[in-house]
DNA sequence: CGCACATGCAACAGCTTAGTTGCATAATTT
DNA sequence: AAATTATGCAACTAAGCTGTTGCATGTGCG
């Protein structure tokens, strides 16, 4: 392996502990739960059902897996359970975003300096 | 429905557009050989297996998921099937993130400015 | 108490995913 | 030409995901 890529992998440890979080936010309507979780307070699984297509039961396993991933919480109140949007995990996921954006950044800076420092390679 | 949340539903419609490329994300080995490309510039297929787990006919049928979400871009050389990052769709859900983000940002200021002006409130 | 509401729990069907092994094919190299 | 290398294709298995229906449980209210 090139000396190159070992810095990186080094860092990939913690990338690859946020694939978890991409699985939850890579369904359709989890994305949309977590998308209306993040405009307001708290909902209750019925409040959530309404904006969905499927049915009651359906959203609260998603919102299990959500939780399971830490991008939402429950909590239980009187009958009914409300959930909110948890934020942490979801910037975790935009800084493992950003770090694969600025490996590539500066891979096109590497080559850049590259194709400028050996102008007349032919 | 409130009118706080019309406007926001209006936008998530390209939210839900991102929830395929996620998707591709969630999983461990492709999310590292998307890391692992976005690094470099193109590999072969066999290159990119010596950094996983499992095998070659294995890391194939990611890198086509990975394609079938925009995220990389195959082309043959000789007998090689070369690899290499694509960046654009990888930013898209970056947007959707930070979209998520913003909108739970604006709550918390909506919610502070509630307490902030009703100060007395018990 | 009795009714309505909100949720939980369980079983099942259908489909998809992730991985393997085995073999075939095409391109390089010696 | 023969051996090596890189990949493609196919079949198969095991497991997981998504969604449903049906029924049970707990809570609030008149």
């Amino acid at each position: 392996m090139s000396p190159k890529t070992r810095d990186a992998d080094k860092r990939k440890a913690p990338l690859a502990d946020t694939a978890p979080i991409f699985a939850a936010l890579g369904d359709e309507t989890r994305l949309g739960l977590v998308a209306h979780l993040a405009t307001g307070d708290t909902f209750s699984i019925a409040q959530l059902t309404e904006n969905t297509f499927v049915t009651r039961q359906a959203v609260t396993r998603h919102l299990e897996v959500l939780a399971q991933a830490g991008l939402v919480r429950g909590t239980r109140r009187g009958r009914e359970h409300l959930w909110q949007f948890e934020p942490a995990r979801l910037a975790l996921a935009q800084r493992s975003l950003e770090q694969i954006s600025s490996w590539w950044d500066e891979k096109l800076a590497a080559l850049k300096e590259k194709v400028e420092t050996e102008p007349d390679t032919k």
